[in-house]
DNA sequence: ACGCTAGGTTTCCGACAGGAACCAACAGGT
DNA sequence: ACCTGTTGGTTCCTGTCGGAAACCTAGCGT
C-alpha cells in the first residue's frame, strides 16, 4: 500500500540516506550552486553568499571534499589562494541542484506568500 | 566574471534562498519523499521513515503546511486519523525532490566510498 | 617595523535537534 | 464503573551545532 519499496532510502543509515542528508543542509545547496559554474576562490563564495561566515563555508567546502565532491586546490602564492571546483562526480549534481534552484525562484514568492495567507487558526489539536 | 546574475538567490533574505533553506533540511527532503506518492498518515511516515521522532516529523510536517507546500487533513475519528497531502504547490517539488533521491540513490555508494579512500593527509593549512 | 591581504581556526554563547515521558479522547473489554 | 489500547501531539531536558568576532600565519609593499 506504501507504494514505496524496502530500499527506497528509508532506512536510516542506508546510503542514499546519508548522500541526502550531505546535501540537504542550509547552506551545502547554496556553495555548490556556487560552484557549478567553474573553480571559485574561498574569498569569492564569502563575498557571493550573503549570510555565510568563513567558519561555515570553510566546514561546508570540507565535508564536500571529504565525500569526494569538491576538490580543493591551494597554489603557494602570498597572500595565498585557494580555489574549489567539483569533482566529476560532484558534478554530476549539477541538474539536482540546478532544479532546487529553479524551482526556488519560480515559487520563492508563493511559498512566501502562504506565510501570510495561512494562519486561518485551524487547532490542530483539541 | 562570477557568471551569476545579481539575483541569483545568493542575497540573504530574498524568497528563493528562503525557499530553498526550507527543504533544504535533513528531515524534510524525506518528508516530502514520502508524501509524493499520494496521502499519508502521520504513524505511516514514522514507520516508513527510520530514524524520526514523532516531534521532528510535526515540526517539519507544520513548518511544510505553513508554507502551503502540505495539507493537513484532521478526521473526527476515535483514534484520531490525520493525513497529510501535498497541495499543489508542493506537489510541484516532485520533480526536484525525485531527481534529488534518484542521485542519492545512484550515488550514495561512491560518496561514502569517498569518506574511506580521501583521506590523504593533505595539509590545509600550516 | 608595520600593516595589508587571504584563508583558516578558536572561543564563546544562544538556539535548536533529539529522545523520553506525558497528555487528550474515546472505543471496547471485564 | 474502571481500566487499557490506539493515535497524534506536546513538554521537558540535555547535548550539540550554528553564528559572530577575535585571533593566527606568511610574505610583500612602504
Amino acid at each position: 500500500m506504501s507504494g514505496f519499496g524496502p530500499d527506497d532510502f528509508f532506512l536510516a543509515d542506508c546510503p542514499a540516506r546519508l548522500a541526502v542528508e550531505l546535501i540537504a543542509d542550509k547552506w551545502t545547496v547554496v556553495v555548490l550552486y556556487g560552484l557549478s559554474k567553474g573553480p571559485v576562490r574561498h574569498g569569492e563564495l564569502i563575498g557571493l553568499i550573503g549570510g555565510i561566515s568563513r567558519k561555515m563555508l570553510t566546514q561546508t567546502l570540507r565535508r564536500l571534499e571529504a565525500h569526494g565532491l569538491v576538490h580543493r586546490r591551494a597554489y603557494s602564492e602570498v597572500p595565498p589562494r585557494v580555489e574549489y571546483e567539483l569533482t566529476p562526480l560532484g558534478a554530476t549534481l549539477i541538474g539536482p541542484i540546478h532544479m532546487l534552484t529553479e524551482w526556488a525562484r519560480a515559487n520563492g514568492d508563493a511559498v512566501l506568500d502562504a506565510l501570510d495567507t495561512d494562519p486561518e487558526p485551524v487547532a490542530h489539536n483539541g
